[in-house]
DNA sequence: ACTTTTACCAAGCAAACGCTTTGTATAAAT
DNA sequence: ATTTATACAAAGCGTTTGCTTGGTAAAAGT
């Protein structure tokens, strides 16, 4: 968090050898800024100088950077998506061969919550309730990468609605499945590792995981 | 919709009878001209400019029947709650005494897609999603009335759960299930009454309903 | 007849906003 | 040694914003 103010970073034309080099890390640094911020106020109740404050910048210089302040926008949400994508990626390689649908759905949904809540979470949510804010190409952008992401469940659902497990249609399921997990950044507070008096114990994300299994799938019972 | 621009409204002094009389209409205009807006483009890109000329006024007058932009998000808010709790209790009303547990649930879920996507659904959406606009003295009250309405859901839940409908603790269904319900605002799009060539169908509200039921209790069967 | 209250209009103020422009220190490339 | 590209700082421009102020036409009360 100190470390972004700082540093006075090296100035000068880096190296630009043929892979392209690191590529500005204030760069990702107003990325991470400006995340944090639309998360936290959203897009349009954050202006573009606190962005830069919290980078050690003066007011114009994210403008060096970023075309405008709706390009940071969208930068904030593919850099989120990227990191989604690749996680959601791994958790579906880790699973074992012919594992059980309902076993890949649990995979699936405990990542979201992962990209939801856990930590390094700012990205995502900025995606979901602030894409109104950009611009109409810049929507179709980031509803493709979107669509590549969500492409996923749908073998999952499929199976388990083979298998009479899923009953709802595949396509409804989908968007309803989604919107009872995105919704939990409405709610969700994350449990104090070792607080005193804290009336009631909060929800980890493994209790919310199996929580949203029962509730789509049912208890876990045998083969039909 | 013509009818709020035009009108040039009675002046002078209402009668301000002991029932304290129909109170301003031009105030209620207001209010749903901001529900509207603040809906379609959310409360920090509408200007209260905007929503004064959508009414017919100039700039400065919204501020003689609210204190601030706030105020009237809050009414927008307010009002919304007004009417969806209304609905809520005359659709459990309606219902035969001793209903199914299933047929409750369902009659919630169908008003709460009503209260959504139906018509006259500016005021809803914007609770949902402005909410972090308001004050927190603001933020209260609305969540006093937001946990009135809730409230009726908990013991449908609780029977569910207790003869084994609803695996889920009934807690996080509550919230889950209103994930999923509430999600609808970001993608439904009603279905077109009578057009010649839209490729897919889009789904009724009733479909909708239809179809979380399903998700989150299974197929409909017969007593355990 | 007169006073009061309502419901605005007309005009504008101060602050904040996104963004542009100009200048400059630094370091890599030549 | 010189050039060139980078990564900003510094200053400010034009616009939009929420909101205020002062005035006023007309209905309601006395």
């Amino acid at each position: 968090m100190a470390e972004l103010v700082e540093p006075k970073r090296a100035r000068g034309r880096p190296r630009k050898t043929e892979d392209e080099r690191d590529d500005g890390n204030r760069r990702q640094a107003l990325i991470s800024a400006a995340a944090q911020l639309f998360h936290r106020k959203g897009y349009d109740a954050t202006s573009t100088r606190e962005i830069a404050a919290l980078v050690g910048m003066q007011p114009g210089s994210p403008f060096y950077h970023f075309g405008n302040k709706q390009d940071l926008l969208l930068a904030v949400m593919v850099e989120g998506m990227k990191q989604a994508i690749e996680r959601q990626r791994r958790a579906c390689a880790r699973l074992s061969i012919e594992e059980s649908g309902r076993e890949q759905l649990r995979a699936l949904i405990r990542n979201q919550f992962d990209v939801l809540l856990g930590p390094n979470s700012d990205f995502i949510p900025v995606m979901l309730y602030e894409w109104r804010s950009l611009s109409a190409e810049q929507r179709q952008t980031i509803t493709q990468i979107k669509d590549a992401y969500e492409a996923a469940w749908i073998p999952v659902l499929q199976t388990l609605h083979d298998t009479g497990q899923l009953q709802a249609p595949v396509d409804l399921a989908r968007l309803m499945i989604f919107g009872a997990l995105n919704w939990a950044v409405q709610w969700y507070e994350a449990p104090q590792p070792k607080s005193r008096g804290t009336a009631r114990t909060r929800a980890s994300l493994d209790e919310l995981t199996q929580a949203a299994l029962c509730l789509f799938l049912g208890a876990p019972q045998g083969f039909t």
